[in-house]
DNA sequence: CAGTGGTCTAGACCACCAA
DNA sequence: TGGTGGTCTAGACCACTGA
């Protein structure tokens, strides 16, 4: 874990970029001389080792953080990251969102307007209002996720006030599943983690994240959508589909 | 199209950085004055422009890239992306990888060696070999992803040489559907495209994908398994869950 | 060929963390 | 308080595109 050769490397391709050449070298050091928390020398010293300027080095860091094989902590130093987490989505998702609270944690829960951006699939009435659950979800003690569920006054009129976001929380998931699911789609998309999502995953803004749209429909309607999002560089989504019975045979 | 205003922002939160704020203008801009495939100024006009230098304007872009908004191009420009393009991952893929050649193209077909990573999920003897068909996804005649499929010759003995990459993947695949199908295994990440992948997705390398893979299951084992890579900026994944029949009650 | 985005440098200062 | 990663600058040159 200490010697990180230097050498032009011999598998360097000209008419490569440096900053490319530079991460597929750290990318052998790291899987060759390193483990999961190793802390990598820092970046003066990287660039002055491999000969290019800091600017180049960091550009080869980024990369790796973005894939997920970095971990850069401003202060503390850059450490080689653990595996990907895996975040199931069918599990107990066969139906509606989880009432499991199992490693989440209830952020609020409470009657907003909606966001323009769901006025037409969730309701179409402009300025009408919708119950928001958000959810902060954890994996090994780690935050990898923010879950954020919108379900229609349709389908639960109103929520019980005077009693705390938790129960107020567990109370519209069980009338929730009350009602028959009749069907759901899903959608996953890159994005980058705005100022105040970032801050509930405790990353900088700009990070990536994986997000995953879900819209429910019941009673003939979009009854809810959820919006969940993940870090991207430390969570694989996994689609676990159950056992054979729920699949059909080839149409 | 033309103004693209230069104030300091009056929503300009201060303790963000620079390229943050400029990123949100620049986002605000291009929802507001312009359209998809308009063209942006240049690096060097915008920088002057908003009184930064051209690598903090540079970074402002990368994000925005990043999140699919701009396409830029070497030698060319700068230009508003559209929408990004729905990926079905479901319709046909209820079961089998889809024989459905709409919109894809073979690109190669033929017994190879196991990868390292394959060697234990597909067929566990080192050095063993499998057969590889790689094909190259399109929508509305825009590459969006690059599809590879191993499959176990437990389940398909032997590839027929002397025919068209074309026809001895349609044999492979006809041959596959031939078995039921026991169970299925999905999974998403981000990743980066390494050189190869990246002139298959006509990309620069660096570029983030969305990597699903996919483990199908018959006779009691692993059969294949699918690495597909798609472009992370340009596209959305859909996972069309069928009607309501495939949904089973809560339980 | 002129103009574009892509790469790289050398240096400065800042914000944060841990000892 | 010293060392870390994060931000920003000003400038240079290169690789590519399209007229």
């Amino acid at each position: 874990m200490s010697s990180m050769a230097t050498m032009p490397d011999e598998t360097a391709v000209f008419g490569e970029p440096k900053y490319w050449q530079l991460r597929t070298s750290l990318l052998k050091a790291i899987d060759e001389d390193f483990n999961s928390g190793d802390i990598l020398p820092n970046e003066r010293d990287l660039a002055a080792r491999f000969g290019v300027a800091r600017a180049t080095l960091r550009h080869a860091l980024e990369q790796l953080e973005l894939e997920g094989r970095l971990v850069r902590k401003r202060g503390a130093g850059t450490t080689v990251a653990g595996p990907r987490v895996d975040v199931s989505l069918g599990a107990d998702g066969e139906g509606w969102p989880g009432v499991d609270l199992r490693d989440r944690e209830v952020i609020d829960c409470a009657t907003v307007p909606v966001t323009d951006e769901f006025a037409d699939t969730l309701k179409g009435r402009p300025s009408a209002l919708v119950h928001r659950l958000r959810r902060r979800q954890f994996s090994m003690r780690q935050v990898v996720g923010l879950e954020c569920l919108y379900v229609s006054r349709a389908v639960v009129p109103s929520l019980s006030t005077r009693v705390p976001n938790f129960e107020r929380a567990s109370l519209m998931l069980r009338q929730l599943r009350g009602h028959r699911l009749e069907g759901r789609h899903r959608a996953v998309e890159l994005a980058v983690a705005e100022a105040e999502e970032a801050r509930y995953l405790e990353r900088p803004p700009g990070t990536a994240v994986l997000v995953v749209t879900t819209t429910y429909t019941a009673l003939g309607r979009t009854a809810a959508v959820t919006v969940a999002t993940y870090r991207a560089d430390t969570c694989r989504l996994a689609f676990a589909e159950a056992g054979p019975t729920a699949l059909r045979p080839a149409s």
